[in-house]
DNA sequence: TATCGTGATGTTAACGTAAACATCGTGGTG
DNA sequence: CACCACGATGTTTACGTTAACATCACGATA
């Protein structure tokens, strides 16, 4: 910066003040020293910029996994997002899915060059209690029940899995099997109980939900068994691939997609509508949760009057050919 | 710092030394200095210690989007091992996918703190003539062929697609029919030029090939194509998505898989061995992909001699129920 | 013409840390 | 016992930037 200043002839604070568009630099001085910062190849130090401005303008994510389609889709919106407002974005790996392990993503936080974090957990593991967030650092939680302590984005799971029983239901059929996630995700547990509070709620008998773990190859043992039951013709999965392992798992048994079952998923991925048949499901908008998410933290970080509590984003049930009316009706 | 040695009696010095782990400091020092971190909650300031150092323990990895799975799980894999080695990860959206856009995302990358960068991106947009560095910024580049100018890690999409080819003629067919990526893929090309030199060696005929842009619906629109023709007994996909809606197409077509038709694809992404039937094909290891780019990027920053040139990771074909022998045979 | 306000630019200091050097005390050695 | 080596700790300084204040020139006003 002191050579770019004396080439250009100008003090250093001329020079910081053209690198930061500050409006009180004449045209010609302005030239200048655009010129001397190309001809050196100047680029403003960011260590020392963060350093004195007591801020990084970068907002990190907490996560598990980018290899969920909900992870990494949120995460390329709450990039998009923060790069439009000026900020970048560093990844928080938490090496084991523990309690420990969640606990040291956080301690790492303070050491961390980051202005605020979005925690992407979907698991019980967040113990909101015993979490100690260092002074000054902003959060915003997605799809948890942390509602009480933090701000949270979260995708309207209950009304999805609603619409989803419904759809089935309208079709005419007697009733409407699920095949839910593993019980220690927040999403799953909300789509199970929206599932049986509609089921209750239309008089239809409730049975047994089958327990996945999000995996196709879940969703197809638990297709196993829904096929052996004659009386199952709809099936509500609590997301697209398990919906997929189901559909597998009927197809080997010779049952017919939508004529003998209905199927729906959850999430929406991109692959859905290549499904064999093309998968009815509820779509999230991913998006949405990733630009509430940086716009909340950035309230936050600029002191901006927020609405805490949940900000839920609505689903829409997305139908194709997966689902139909029961044989016989 | 200074009021951490303040309150524990030493010069913020030796507060330095303890919290950087500097071995000669005496244990009762150490032990008095940490109390009065835990104390005031000290948590060293980042943006000082890249600016004193010099260094930001940090990569940035610059890529178009999170949404393939290639994409996604390279990215995890680096950011496991950059975690490892003590690095945070940064990541840099490249908003359009133009030239333009590639040129913005390097020319910010002077002003971000990273002290090297992995580059992912498959297209040829990467014309690496025209591409300024920063001076000390070290690169690594995913699946180009800019192996010329930088340390270029990829999976090694030849000997796939060769094995994938070799694989379907050793069953017996006549020959072996290719949905291919988009032409600017760099991935997509060297499929279908492996493909093609496989079957003229072995003395076959080699099919025009139908182009497809890695969506399950454009591998669809291609099987459609494909059912027509009786010909055809052997596919290789150049993803599994796209294998994926050509399977769709011959089922719906009343044709069976593997009965009628044998199908290949590539990826072997985690849904594979639950599609209908479970996929044959080819396996990328793209958490070694993504290890190798931290490991390579490691040693340019700390100036220890490595391998230029292009680092081939090996694939491997994972046989499953969509291939078998030709009918009749 | 003396005074003052205004806008452009320069000077000083501080952000929090760690390298380099300085100092101090202790125990070993001739 | 004098001297030295070495390990533990303290002091000084600089990393690159920008906020705050100081200065300066110039035109407007009484």
């Amino acid at each position: 910066m002191a050579d770019v200043a004396r080439l250009a002839g100008v003090s250093s604070q001329t020079v910081s003040r053209v690198s930061t568009g500050h409006p009180s630099v004449v045209e010609s001085t302005r030239q200048q020293v655009l010129a001397a910062m190309q001809e050196l190849g100047y680029r403003p130090n960011s260590a020392a910029r963060a350093l004195k401005r007591g801020e990084f303008r970068t907002l990190g994510v907490i996560l598990f996994t980018l290899a969920t389609t909900g992870n990494s889709r949120t995460v390329e919106a709450i990039l998009a997002q923060a790069a439009q407002e000026g900020y970048a974005i560093t990844l928080i790996p938490v090496a084991m899915p523990t309690q420990d392990g969640v606990l040291g993503a956080f301690t790492r936080l303070g050491e961390l060059a980051v202005d605020g974090v979005v925690v992407i957990m979907e698991v019980h593991l967040l113990d909101a209690a015993n979490l100690e967030l260092p002074p000054n650092m902003q959060v915003v939680v997605v799809d948890s029940d942390a509602g009480e302590r933090y701000p949270v984005v979260d995708t309207d799971q209950a009304d999805g899995a609603r619409q989803a029983t419904r759809h089935l239901l309208e079709l005419g059929h007697e009733t409407v099997w699920h095949v839910s996630g593993p019980i220690e995700s927040f999403a799953a547990g909300r789509r199970t109980q929206a599932w049986r509070e509609t089921l209750e709620a239309a008089g239809k008998a409730v049975p047994p939900p089958q327990l996945g773990d999000w995996t196709a190859e879940s969703g197809y043992q638990a297709g196993l068994v829904l096929a052996r039951n004659p009386g199952c013709t709809a099936i509500f999965a609590a997301n697209d691939q398990m919906a997929l392992g189901v559909m597998r798992a009927f197809h080997e048994q010779g049952r017919s997609i939508p004529g003998d079952v209905s199927v729906v998923g959850f999430d929406d991925i991109p692959d859905a509508h290549a499904f064999f048949p093309p998968l009815t499901t509820v779509h999230q908008d991913f998006a949405e949760v990733g630009r509430r998410c940086v716009e909340g933290l950035l309230r936050q970080i600029r002191n901006e009057p927020g609405s805490p509590g949940t900000d839920l984003v609505p689903t829409r049930l997305v139908l194709r050919g997966s689902t139909a009316a029961p044989r016989g009706r």
